[in-house]
DNA sequence: ATCGTTTGCGCAATCGTTTGCGGTTAAAAA
DNA sequence: TTTTTAACCGCAAACGATTGCGCAAACGAT
């Protein structure tokens, strides 16, 4: 197999010099029409493709965004992924995928990968355990835009891409209230993040406002959700469930199963059609949040190098509405 | 904010040349323990990092590895890509996550972007409408491993991480008829793709073998899968049903809900503890695909590397235990 | 003391592109 | 006809790291 066509075959081939080709191809306004035809021509007749690590070295831009989230699992980050997929490849990026497992250490390890690959920008969706981000926050000094997503942390500088954790929890319980549930049971992800804590918020000012009780069972993954709902439902018979995640609701499926309870979660829209019970959910798209986010982090990466002003940190909120199915 | 610190920095700080810097940080053994350890230290010193593009230009290698998969879906794939994903990291390799949106060109334009990054291996499951591979047949020659996941063609001089489909779904049958069923039901995916018709192969076996009929239905996505299993189940009234994926599982959790059929499918695991019904599966690991897959890659690239001779490429079969639940 | 080896390090080219600057030519202005 | 001004293009230095080669000092052996 022949090597790749770099700019200096097809300089040599046109006997011109590399500099014209490197304009050329890039209808550079020093080079006449003509000439560039003739480059775009050779090129394409040498099936030339750019070397984007060589021109990442000169340039140093990479034509890499990096997605860092906690954990891979089946529940709302693989839309996120598509739709960070997506949008980047529609702007000529590639995606690198990292986790953080949940671990710091991990997470600051990442970035430095992220350092060490140059990638033109970050997204990421917080560790449980960060609770600073001193390891983030001289990032855009060194041109690096980052976009949070779904797990943020208070006051931050940077854009992020959310729901109103808060209103949605809200919502949703208020939803259980008025339909007459006296005994809620709400069931919430890990103590640590703020996500929890604001859907935690919303849902208890919607019981206060009611002045209704509720159960709070607090669970991080899917095995201990489902030994927690199990062990609960079994000393308790609520008549109302609020779930704040697929990953709840999916494990809430087989205990839940034949309770008649009326469930209301928030969820990415596949589960709902999986489970085994009746709910109405808040729609909470993976997929929306994915190519916003980096609709936003591709937005910047533009500011930055075409060295537009820095407008402030956004917060962008997606609408979240209410399905009901069954 | 500072640049980041390069080997000239280092090499200027203790005024020797950038060539010592280089070799002493990676024990060359021209450089003296001495020297060695004073660069080393410099380097921390200095917080110094590679940077890989730089490295990956001289030796043309980037240190990153491409994963290629038809869509994200939240099936299966997403076990794979944590898998992958680990290995990876362990070996110091960074994952680029391309979706193929089954489709040919796509795949292509990936493989190309592959190229243009000078990725140092490809893992692989083929689009759908891919039924030969030239796009991929001669990277090798250029240097960049391909391995098949799961995905993959017959006769291809490619490493494959597969199961035995043919078995497997033969065993699946063979379970349903054992226990009694006289009037099965055959769920399968893409008609397209080989590891369907594998499967096929292995269940229409089964059924020979025990004289029984079995009704065949393809449906290639969960929407679709959903609105067929309503339709077939609404005029059929099956005993025994084979499901092969994860994702037509959760299609028909709710179609299939109180028919008291038997149910036996091929799975990644999480799925079944989520849906309406009991079954048992076969436990198709995506996330144990992952590694193997990776790993598989990682020691190709090695060998290349190195220099090792080519060993022909391999068949990698997991084996797949019998789970029951419920 | 002399010659041959190591040992330890620097010089400079190289990977493929980009880009500031300088130079040439031809067309336009004077 | 001379001068100005574009329009085009090439030279060469980057970007940060790697590596073949050369060269000096230090060592051992004869």
């Amino acid at each position: 197999m022949q090597k790749r066509a770099t700019i200096k075959d097809i300089a040599k081939a046109l006997d011109i010099s590399v500099s014209t080709v490197s304009r050329g191809l890039r209808d550079h306004p020093d080079i006449s029409k003509d000439m560039c035809q003739l480059i775009k021509d050779k090129a394409k007749e040498l099936n030339y493709h750019p070397n984007h690590i060589a021109a990442g070295l000169r340039k140093r831009s990479s034509k890499i965004i990096a997605l860092i989230i906690p954990e891979i699992s089946m529940f709302f980050f693989p839309s996120v992924i598509k739709g960070v997929e997506e949008v980047a490849r529609e702007n000529g990026y590639q995606l690198l995928v990292l986790q953080s497992n949940d671990d710091l250490e991990h997470e600051k390890r990442n970035i430095q990968m992220c350092l060490d690959h140059s990638v033109e920008g970050i997204l990421i969706s917080l560790s449980n355990k960060t609770s600073n981000i001193d390891h983030l926050i001289n990032l855009p000094a060194s041109g690096i835009p980052v976009v949070f997503f779904d797990k943020s942390i208070e006051n931050s500088p940077f854009d992020e891409v959310v729901i109103d954790d808060e209103d949605v929890a809200f919502q949703a319980v208020k939803n259980l209230v008025h339909e007459g549930c006296k005994n809620i049971a709400i069931i919430l992800g890990n103590e640590n993040l703020l996500i929890t804590k604001r859907r935690e918020r919303g849902a208890r000012l919607a019981l206060v406002n009611a002045n209704v009780e509720a159960t709070f069972v607090y669970a991080e993954s899917f095995n201990k959700a489902q030994i927690a709902l199990a062990d609960y439902l079994s000393s308790h018979h609520p008549d109302g469930m609020f779930l704040m995640s697929d990953e709840l609701m999916a494990a809430a499926s087989q205990p839940l199963s034949g309770k008649g309870c009326l469930v209301v979660g928030i969820s990415d829209g596949m589960i709902p059609e999986i489970v085994n019970f009746p709910l109405k959910y808040f729609y909470h798209s993976g997929f929306e949040i994915g190519k916003l986010a980096a609709s936003k982090l591709v937005h910047r990466i533009l500011m930055s190098t075409e060295g537009g002003q820095n407008t402030p940190a956004e917060r962008i909120i997606l609408d979240v509405k209410m399905h009901s199915l069954h």
